[in-house]
DNA sequence: CGAAGAATTCAAAGCGGTTTGGATCAAGCG
DNA sequence: CGCTTGATCCAAACCGCTTTGAATTCTTCG
């Protein structure tokens, strides 16, 4: 059943047809109800490579996400694109997923871009050292961060959360508690989003006079057993940590594990506070949650991100958007004041 | 660029030109070597609407995902997504993703199909009393099933893996080691792999003459909570079980947390046996992993789902395909022998 | 040398929509 | 009544590619 078809059973033109079906002006109430009808009991829908080649608009935006050494970033890729995805369903529009080596992540956006499969296409995770931009603007395909790229926060458009304040006021609060030794488990530090929460969490050392000690600050992709291992070892130090600043809930879960095999009790001997990127299957919630937490849902983000990127390929060329998500801080069972020493 | 004026660059026909990127043998090696080489020049590369349009294939997969009430099939989903897309990206296939609330799924086939968005959809999920197989067969588009629908294993095209056997050696290893009162974690129990686990649990204890006890079993979405205040109810019972079966590493982490909340030791006190679907951010690994498991890396059943039905999808309409994955049995700290009573 | 056959190349017809530039027709008006 | 106007509807061009069927050129061989 096509548009020719259709046409021919109502004995109209396709032309009249096609224009009663997209809402045009020029067709009269009661022959588009006819068409509308008939369509529907005939069950006609346009090709979509037929009206993406007429219209130009392939009604779809692109994702490439890199997996990498750095598979950590899965998850919270994949809430994201969970977010994302319900929007463009809402808005009529197709995601195209692309999984490629990180080597390949700019070829990948080449290949969209130059045969028009979307008409726009999504960032993820940028690094201290990002390029894909540049490549996608010589490209002249519209795009959005999820993150920002440092130093292009005015000119690009971009989504993304106050890590380096959340991390910030993360600190203060184990800083008020009393805590004086406090490490951080960062992600990845080229990743712009963990280069931003060490600067958060120096800060507030700095805001008091203390230094943050190096040796008490790690960066990895953030697994459990990253959690686990690096909690045991400092927790080993001559001089251990009072209190844990963990950048994602399963690393957190590792240093929680670590801590009751050593006998401690997280919130009394150990104090914890994750990031929160509050994925699905990690619910931190209740009355009083496990952990304390700074918690921003990146599922949330992606459907943020999704809306804003429809805008930016509607029919008028905006300038760059920007929107900064504030994570909540949310006091669990993990933190408590810091130990006698 | 597009097809037209690099033939008119190549003074050749729109016909030669094509023929020639696209191997066909009709045409000179010499120019053919002229065209590829103009073409990679001028950056040209086909508009993947019009090539679409023209011969009819869409080149792409659908995946359409039911962002439901059961949320927590989400990591599982999406490592199977990304397994997926890193096969379709081989073999030049687009893989289009749709989220939509569980009640749209059916509309969201139907749009793929009549639309011709992809060639080929993937069902996730599948539960006991699943229909979306006859929308698809109605619809006439090929599919495949991560999973197995009851009754229609014969005649539909799915992967999965052992189930049943996996969780019924599981449970022998308990029984072996000596254990009577065995907790199973299970997953919604009107999914099909949860129904097929829990039948291997049954008959494990059935090959002995053995009764596994209801008030020992019980099934929700895997998530951390839940693995964490079963483990706590049950242990709470008067003849508390000695053993539990887990259906997920999430829910997994929760029943070590709780064990350890009391202060008992997993793999001493309480032994833990999981299903590890190898998520790339769950690792449970190294020489002697934290749980003793069953694993199945859900990533490598995507990149096989997307083979089979890529192959379905070629011009060879084939005979419905199977492949069915064994779980390894793994044995890490968390199991011992019974304590004695 | 001329004709048959193979090797190349091409013009044009789709694919299934959208959109431009009229046509047609009834109503409105001086 | 003739002409303008607005409301409808339509034929045909176009989007950028593939593919059919035929034309052209080059070899080969009696």
């Amino acid at each position: 059943m096509n548009l020719k078809q259709l046409a021919e059973a109502l004995s109209l033109s396709q032309t009249t047809v096609s224009r009663a079906l997209n809402g045009y002006p020029e067709v009269s109430e009661e022959t588009r109800k006819r068409v509308e009808e008939t369509a529907r009991r005939l069950g006609y829908a346009p090709n979509s490579q037929a009206r993406r080649l007429a219209t130009g608009r392939s009604m779809a935006i692109g994702h490439v996400i890199p997996v990498s050494l750095h598979e950590m970033m899965n998850p919270v890729f994949m809430e994201f694109i969970a977010g994302a995805g319900q929007t463009y369903a809402r808005f009529g529009y197709d995601m195209i997923l692309t999984v490629v080596p990180d080597a390949q992540v700019g070829a990948a956006y080449r290949e969209i871009a130059v045969r028009k499969k979307a008409d726009a296409v999504m960032i993820h995770g940028p690094r201290l050292d990002d390029h894909r931009h540049e490549i996608l603007q010589e490209l002249k395909i519209p795009f959005l961060i999820h993150g920002r790229i440092p130093g292009r926060e005015n000119d690009l458009s971009w989504i993304d959360m106050n890590n380096g304040s959340a991390f910030e006021t993360a600190t203060d609060l184990l800083l008020d508690l009393g805590h004086r030794r406090i490490a951080l488990l960062n992600g990845l530090e080229d990743m712009d989003f963990a280069a931003r929460r060490r600067r958060g969490f120096e800060r507030a050392h700095a805001h008091r006079n203390l230094t943050a000690d190096p040796a008490l600050m790690r960066q990895a992709d953030m697994t459990e057993p990253y959690g686990a291992s690096s909690a045991h070892a400092l927790l080993d130090l001559p001089e251990p940590p009072t209190a844990f600043l963990v950048s994602s809930m399963i690393t957190a879960i590792g240093v929680s594990r670590a801590i009751s095999e050593r006998g401690l009790k997280m919130g009394r001997d150990v104090s914890v506070i994750t990031h929160d990127d509050a994925l699905s299957f990690l619910p931190n919630t209740g009355d009083k949650p496990i952990f304390t937490c700074t918690r921003s849902s990146v599922r949330y983000a992606g459907e943020r991100a999704a809306e804003l990127l429809i805008d930016q390929v509607m029919p008028h060329p905006d300038k760059p958007v920007h929107e900064y998500l504030k994570a909540e801080l949310i006091i669990g069972h993990s933190t408590g004041p810091a130990p006698k020493a």
